[in-house]
DNA sequence: CGGCATCCCTTAAGATACTG
DNA sequence: CAGTATCTTAAGGGATGCCG
């Protein structure tokens, strides 16, 4: 077992709640959560709407990440009774408060994608 | 993780990086990325204290964690060559282009965590 | 259409031991 | 002190098939 000094009882994720960065990370860095919720800031979406955005996501994965979000709040997931089926994903209000953060992550990424490719390149093997 | 050797041909990780989003969260959206970042806002660190920081961790994802964000230019590692040896690791200029998104998901996460436990409450039937 | 269940493989991550 | 190396286990994730 793992040395826990301070005894803090043996909850793995108690590392991570302390840490309000970690708690904000855990919510939004997931492998795709990061980027159904940037679609999601442009409105309601269905099921293979994200499909057709993001083709690299399999039916399973989109399921997953959908179904977190929503167990987070952020996401609402409105079914519709009717055949065919219709499942609508949306924002809730607790998701619009992480529209800031997703925005600034949206900017940094546009301005130093580049800039970091040239740092890269000077720690190169 | 990321391929740097080829192009971005077929390369899975395509889809992420045509996501500012997700490249932003590839950089910052690591396991213990988000935490080793938020206290090398606080000054620089050696090897041993993040261990102290983070009792969960393990010698071997600090040092994971802590090269990726090396080889991503955002943290640097100052190797003194004495004996005891003495690593010290800071953030570069590039790293503290992240400190306002740093910020907000601190805030952020201090702010909803309360709430988000509230939120589970009434996501429960 | 929008899933879920299953199988199976790959990657991430932990434990432990050892080293410059 | 600050790591590597190695092994093992846990989790992530793809492919496929079925179902309401």
């Amino acid at each position: 077992m793992r040395d826990r000094k301070g005894g803090f009882g043996n909850d793995p994720e108690r590392d991570k709640q302390a840490c309000p960065v970690e708690y904000t990370l855990d919510v939004i860095g997931g492998k795709w959560k990061g980027v159904l919720i940037y679609h999601l800031m442009g409105g309601t979406k269905r099921f293979n709407e994200f499909r057709k955005i993001c083709p690299g996501i399999t039916q399973r994965m989109l399921t997953l990440q959908l179904r977190e979000l929503e167990k987070d709040g952020v996401v609402h997931r409105e079914v519709y009774h009717q055949v065919p089926p219709k499942v609508e994903y949306s924002l809730t209000e607790f998701g619009r408060t992480l529209i800031p953060i997703i925005n600034l992550m949206k900017d940094w990424g546009k301005e130093y994608r580049d800039k970091q490719l040239e740092v890269q390149k000077y720690s190169e093997d």
